[in-house]
DNA sequence: CGAAAATTTGATCGAAGTCAATCATTGTGG
DNA sequence: CCACAATGATTGACTTCGATCAAATTTTCG
């Protein structure tokens, strides 16, 4: 996938940029491709750097008490990173794994200040992509604190359509909180 | 409370802002006073506004099914807002209402998105304002998902200390996802 | 002071968790 | 290319935490 079309789509997607802006981007970022399974981001160690995923699938997950808990899923179109680590400077609690082969397009903390401070449509693309994120963080509070386990389920296919197809039950499961044992059960009632 | 000061409080606690950027949140914003129990933002009602709670304490809450839901405090020295509408120009989902005499400086969405433009320290306070809130948002998930209903009530306390003493059982109970009549129950063995 | 609101206490119920066993699918090495 | 581990998913029995419904008690405030 061309590097500059995938700026096109993040430009069309999320906040139109203008061409001196999507030409220093083009300069400071890189394409990656990775295959699936492979480990992102380690815990422990600082992410950053901030994903955009223009192919493929990718979770966040960090272990508690030896258990593999999923705590956000990126497809294609969307951003991913380390949310703590990248804006405090702290070791990541998080792995980021690839979920499928997936390429990426990348941009390091500095490159992203930067462009922020010389093209204000980068940084209102940066806005818009913080809102969302808010925006989606609330859904999903307002999800798991209302909904059954079959409606988290389904709101969650809602959100990412045939999820269920591309990614483990055991992720969704830790994903929308509840049990795998559940998560079956509730599916063979559907 | 003198406007200047809050305003200096601000700068202190969040991002730094120099002189020039001061005295224009200054000629923009406005200092106001509300009594206990009054109601900022009304769902329904457009929400182009960001407060600062200088003094006291408030809270958004909706209506689920006719049951009164907080989804967030705020107390001294931070902000609140209804997010969605304030970003994404929708009719408020949330009403805010003020749970004590409080003070609050205002500033709408025009006067805040200038600021971004004329001051990158503003536009950086802002940002770190954003991502405070995108912290606390997934500090609640995590509370949300892992915590029994004691340990949500002790983050809580934790997060917002003596709260407790300052906002009625019920909205506790509602913000951290349990009835009150479980509230009641793990307090008595505390 | 008295009514309304807030909180506590009690009895019962149900959704989802845990532990455990089985079944299905995937993928790797001989 | 098959065999058989290893991993993933389903099913079952039992338990538990917190919800619901109901009533009593305490606090607040006009």
């Amino acid at each position: 996938m061309e590097k500059a079309q995938i700026i096109e789509i993040v430009s069309d997607i999320y906040s139109p940029l203008n061409e001196e802006c999507k030409i220093q981007i083009y300069q400071k970022s890189k394409v990656l491709t990775f295959g699936k399974g492979e480990i992102l981001v380690k815990a422990g160690a600082y992410c950053d750097k901030s994903y955009f995923l223009a192919k493929g699938g990718a979770r966040t997950f960090y272990l508690k008490d030896g258990r593999d808990v999923t705590d956000w899923f990126a497809f294609e179109n969307s951003f991913i990173s380390s949310i703590n680590s990248f804006f405090y400077e702290v070791p990541s609690e998080n792995y980021i794994e690839l979920l499928e082969d997936s390429t990426l397009l990348v941009l390091s903390k500095s490159d992203i200040e930067d462009l922020c401070n010389k093209f204000h449509d980068f940084e209102k693309l940066n806005k818009v992509v913080f809102a969302k994120t808010m925006l989606q963080l609330q859904e999903r509070i307002v999800s798991m604190r209302f909904f059954t386990a079959k409606q988290k389920y389904i709101a969650l296919l809602k959100s990412f359509p045939k999820i269920d197809q591309r990614v483990q039950l055991s992720h969704i499961a830790s994903y929308i909180g509840i049990t795998l044992e559940t998560l079956s059960r509730l599916r063979s009632r559907i």
